[in-house]
DNA sequence: CAAATGTCGAATGTCGACATTTATGGAGGA
DNA sequence: TCCTCCATAAATGTCGACATTCGACATTTG
């Protein structure tokens, strides 16, 4: 058995569950008592698990008092996607390898799988795509310091807003918009990916954060 | 009382003082037993501190088998130091507002500082010069997701190398380093500045590299 | 003699219980 | 009616103990 999976670890899983299909929501509280009676196991592996969320930005924690779902400001939320903007711009142009014919193929008809899925009104479909599409992109990187960096902002991202941007734009702006963004990685000018992911994630978080504006 | 202290803060304060002085070295194994004796506490905020000093990257852990001290191969530690070149020139040009002339004088006296600590042989004051140097330029970013991301990465580089810099260049050279640093940073044009980080910690990341390819 | 195997000690994984702190809700008084 | 205070309940913080697993050494076998 290559990598043993500790009780934490579906406890993890569990949170995880329970934050993509709503039941738990920003700012809700998070009982470790409960967690551990809903898995069966004791208290002591799931506040490992809820501490480990904690580090990766998923809960905000307060001693004494508990944890809950963490409830990012309009400005925080526009920060972090500002950092993985940065973050990903800079792993995409740092990656040195060219594209196969493949590679560029497969990301372009990720493209089109987003319009499709918009325009059918599968958010999740659309979601998935549009996590490969990045992945693909910035997973190039052979820098596994940053690519860790970038995962967990992006999971923490997905699992926190992923049921908004579906409904910012059009299907032909969401193909546009990756296209484009496609465009500049395949034409290779450093600087320009990077402006070019930082902007496209800048107008997201904006767009989350103005939802967020209540 | 603001803060409440509790048992893990101490416990990492703990392991990050051993780290210091050496008493911990990379590759150590860490053993919750004899921390929980050596601090006349139980396990439980043991274990805690330790997975949290993991999710910092100092501690490498694996299940059933125990952490150790984190020990980066010579590719990791250079990619640590890109990845911290990229959040601190980004937060450093990102940052919107002017340098105050009593902010200038106390970055141009710390370049004056780090040479004369330097030139004592007192690394220690360089090293603290240096931590404040940085701090003073990339702290004058709002956007507190990308601090914290800074802040973890800074920490974890200096208590795994800060043994190590002090020595790479003459006093002048430290000197002339961070005075050229700071010019780009007076003079405001965002590309320069960021290009000039990340070259500033590829160089020392290479160095440090170098040092452990045996 | 080398390699495989069995055994033992030690460290981690998990548990249940107790201590402490916080939040809640009601009783009492202004 | 509203505020204050206290009592109660519930959640977190910590502890000691047991179960399980891993690593190392001694032993056996080819």
């Amino acid at each position: 058995m290559i990598n043993r999976q500790t009780y934490p670890d579906h406890v993890v899983e569990h949170v995880c569950g329970l934050l993509r299909n709503g039941q738990l929501q920003p700012g809700d509280k998070v009982r470790e008592s409960h967690l551990a009676a809903d898995l069966g196991v004791s208290r002591a592996p799931v506040r490992e698990a809820v501490r480990h969320l904690v580090g990766e930005g998923l809960l905000d924690y307060r001693p004494q008092i508990g944890s809950i779902v963490a409830k990012l400001s309009p400005q925080q939320i526009i920060d972090s996607y500002v950092a993985r903007g940065l973050l990903e711009g800079f792993a995409i142009a740092d990656s040195g390898h060219e594209f196969s014919a493949t590679a560029k193929q497969e990301l372009r008809q990720l493209c089109e799988l987003m319009e499709v899925s918009a325009a059918d009104g599968d958010d999740e479909a659309l979601i998935d795509a549009g996590a490969r599409f990045h992945r693909q992109l910035y997973g190039r990187t052979e820098n596994q310091q940053l690519l860790g960096n970038i995962e967990r902002l992006s999971n923490k991202l997905h699992l926190l807003f992923y049921r908004h941007w579906a409904n910012f734009y059009s299907p032909d702006q969401i193909r546009d918009r990756h296209q484009q963004l496609l465009k500049l990685v395949f034409e290779g000018e450093g600087w320009a990916v990077e402006q070019g992911f930082r902007q496209h994630y800048i107008e997201t978080g904006h767009k989350v954060a103005a939802l967020y504006t209540t």
